[in-house]
DNA sequence: TGAGATAATTGACAAGTTGTTGTTTAATTG
DNA sequence: CAATTAAACAACAACTTGTCAATTATCTCA
């Protein structure tokens, strides 16, 4: 890629990215971001045709990199001997608190919403059929990695709307426990 | 309130909630709804200030029939006595899947979504506690409550996004195995 | 029922945003 | 160095927004 696209796109990512933890998305104008990335509006639309896709592609570095720095460290092992690769998560969000409040918080966005459980659901799907043979299936696995998907997001927003109150590893022993063990390990019926 | 009033605000959530199937929810301008509602754009702000407060507005009745719904026949229950409330929640999802594919979906709208979490994540708190004594803590019940609450969020739109191949009910029962006894009801470390 | 209050209509305003185009200038690559 | 590709710039019509003042219709309650 053409070093001076690299620029320019790399630029306007920025732009956003800064502009969306000073107002709401929705009022982020086109206008607004090139005037912040010093580029011509007009240069704006030779690279992207919406706010979305700008955000799209921005965001993409900052999964990468995580899921890249997770991979590494937690190739095969099952789920259950890993909280290491939650908190790894949870240390992630903080390093980026601002942006994902934004992003994750009362007005978040569903695109990135979405976009965040789909990671998380894949790589917990991964995790657990690595682990299969050994378990008892409670659900089929598509469901299982939804559930284990929905909590990490659920446990991480709550986390970060409450100011962090835990450190990530504690965070991460949580949800490692109430995904295995459920809420009630022994239910007394 | 006059029931001038009222007419003009169901004629323009209506409106709203018609167009959000047929188009992306940014795309969609105070003239759209108006138009739609057959009255002058004008009006509109006599109401409202923002789409967001409409929507805000517009699902309120949606929610609160649910919950009411919900409220009555499970008054009490411990939770894992109650597949049946979470099998309201799938059915009431299934009766408006258009309009909550659209909401929840890939584009869906962070300010819906999170407010739907916090919904059940109080109502989850609620249930947790009324079992408390009886059950050993995995975690503060704020946290365990968030979790449920994530676990489902994410079970309901997985299966709106899959053409919901299973029942409400054994939807609502494998969200409450897992939310229970977890993915792994004996790990065997 | 009728008077007074409240909502809705209408048309118009300036300010701002959008997407696009054609031309010119600059940077990059081999 | 020449050819290619991107960015800058200015200007366009079309549309959106929020707000106004003046007018008309509808509702409420005494």
């Amino acid at each position: 890629m053409d070093r001076r696209k690299r620029r320019t796109r790399k630029l306007l990512g920025e732009a956003l990215l800064e502009l969306v933890q000073e107002k709401p998305y929705e009022q982020i104008t086109i206008q607004d971001i090139t005037d912040r990335a010093d580029l011509n509006r007009a240069t704006y639309y030779l690279h992207y045709k919406s706010k979305e896709e700008l955000l799209a592609d921005s965001l993409e570095g900052y999964f990468d990199e995580l899921v890249e720095q997770i991979a590494t460290k937690t190739m095969n092992k099952p789920i259950w001997e890993n909280p290491e690769a939650d908190a790894m998560v949870f240390t992630h969000v903080a390093e980026h608190a601002d942006l994902y409040r934004v992003l994750l918080g009362e007005n978040g966005m569903g695109y990135v919403i979405n976009r965040i459980i789909d990671y998380i659901a894949k790589f917990s799907e991964l995790q657990l059929r690595a682990g299969l043979g050994t378990i008892e299936l409670q659900a089929p696995i598509e469901i299982m990695a939804r559930h284990v998907a929905g909590s990490l997001y659920a446990l991480i927003t709550w986390w970060l709307m409450n100011d962090m109150p835990y450190t990530p590893l504690q965070m991460s022993e949580m949800t490692t426990r109430l995904c295995l063990s459920g809420t009630v390990p022994i239910p007394q019926t």
